[in-house]
DNA sequence: CGACATCTGTCAGGCACTGACAGATTCGCT
DNA sequence: AGCGAATCTGTCAGTGCCTGACAGATGTCG
């Protein structure tokens, strides 16, 4: 039941054979004309042992990004108690996207998967409902750093998915823009607008 | 060309034919057991026709939701020009949903819809899809309320991201809470807490 | 009425995905 | 090592979504 059993090692390495071919193949030939089986066989298992790993094939690339949303929690509960929840959102979020930006490993399979969930649609979709599907457990973590009740308290479930629709923005934004501008700036640029309130003009 | 002509008659009356087929499956069957088939038969027409109308199965009920967005649109016109952003889109947004809770011919529709939205993972996936779709529509619309450029100004986008994500919430919250509060109380509520600002607990 | 555009049904087919079964592999125990 | 149990995998058959291509039906306009 461990993890160093050796069935454990051994799906380990076909799962991330698998999510390795998929990307190989959806950077090359595109996603929607990608078909499973091509996946499979480069990795020499059947199409139903796909299946058995992914419940769709979108989920390749929706598994990687629920990876994102795991740094992104253990970074936003190593911030500072006192700080704001979007404060401390901003800072979690820049740092973990500067991580990737910098880390040479896992870089390219970030902008790979940025590309995939803006290019196609069927991936986009499915991101978005991953994304929707992890707001509770980020609300979870905003109420416990504002001392409030999660269910009662509509406020953290609203900050989670504010804070999400923001870092969507920035992405999208990122995909659109011709020069190199970094993702963890215009994140950050946009959760500080954030902090700031958005409700133009001040009615001040 | 005009919509009065009798070819465009009956593709509207089809349409609309096939739409309420599909509603009424959909809630006596569920959406996923209910098949193309299923819908085109009960219209007498055939499934390669039902695709002619609509890009997916999961369409029939996006399309129902986009109608939605129009009408916000409709209201958010019709707000003062002064008015803050996002306090023009609570008064919008809370016109909409409380003529739909009112309106007796689409009430129905309407909480059919929300219901199927949030049952079934690939309408959800779908409507998400749509609703970014209609981002740059909405941000387009706030830009000209802030009298910016939407394109080189980042914060119309961010707010529409955002109300959009506020609207969500607040559709979510009202799917399960069990007694039947109103959707338009929710939403303002949400709103509200928009534009008080949400990085809790304010720096004052 | 006739030329034309548009809509529809039928057919064939690809691809995603699933249940069921049998064979192979690994595990836990003696 | 050896044996039964648990687990993983491949094969097969099948359903359902969705699409291109063609031919026939229907509406449109002069």
């Amino acid at each position: 039941m461990d993890g160093t059993s050796l069935r454990e090692r051994k799906k380990q390495r076909t799962r991330e054979a698998l999510i390795d071919a998929a990307f190989e193949l959806f950077t090359t030939k595109g996603f929607e004309a990608t078909t499973v089986d091509e996946i499979a066989e480069a990795v020499e298992v059947s199409s139903r042992t796909f299946f058995r790993y992914f419940g769709s094939k979108e989920d390749v690339a929706t598994s990687v990004q629920l990876q994102q949303f795991l740094d992104v929690y253990s970074a936003l509960d190593a911030r500072p108690a006192g700080e704001p929840v979007v404060t401390a959102l901003r800072h979690a979020v820049g740092q973990v996207l500067r991580a990737y930006e910098e880390g040479g490993d896992d870089a390219f399979q970030f902008a790979c998967v940025m590309r995939l969930v803006q290019d196609s649609p069927a991936v986009m979709a499915r991101s978005l409902e991953m994304c929707t599907e992890q707001l509770d457990e980020m609300a979870l973590r905003v109420a416990g750093r504002m001392g409030v009740d999660p269910i009662a308290d509509p406020r953290p479930k609203l900050v989670a998915a504010v804070a999400s629709a923001a870092l969507q923005v920035a992405v999208r934004a990122w995909r659109e823009t011709e020069p190199d501008e970094k993702v963890s700036d215009l994140a950050d640029r946009a959760f500080a607008l954030l902090e700031a309130g958005i409700n133009y003009p001040p009615p001040a």
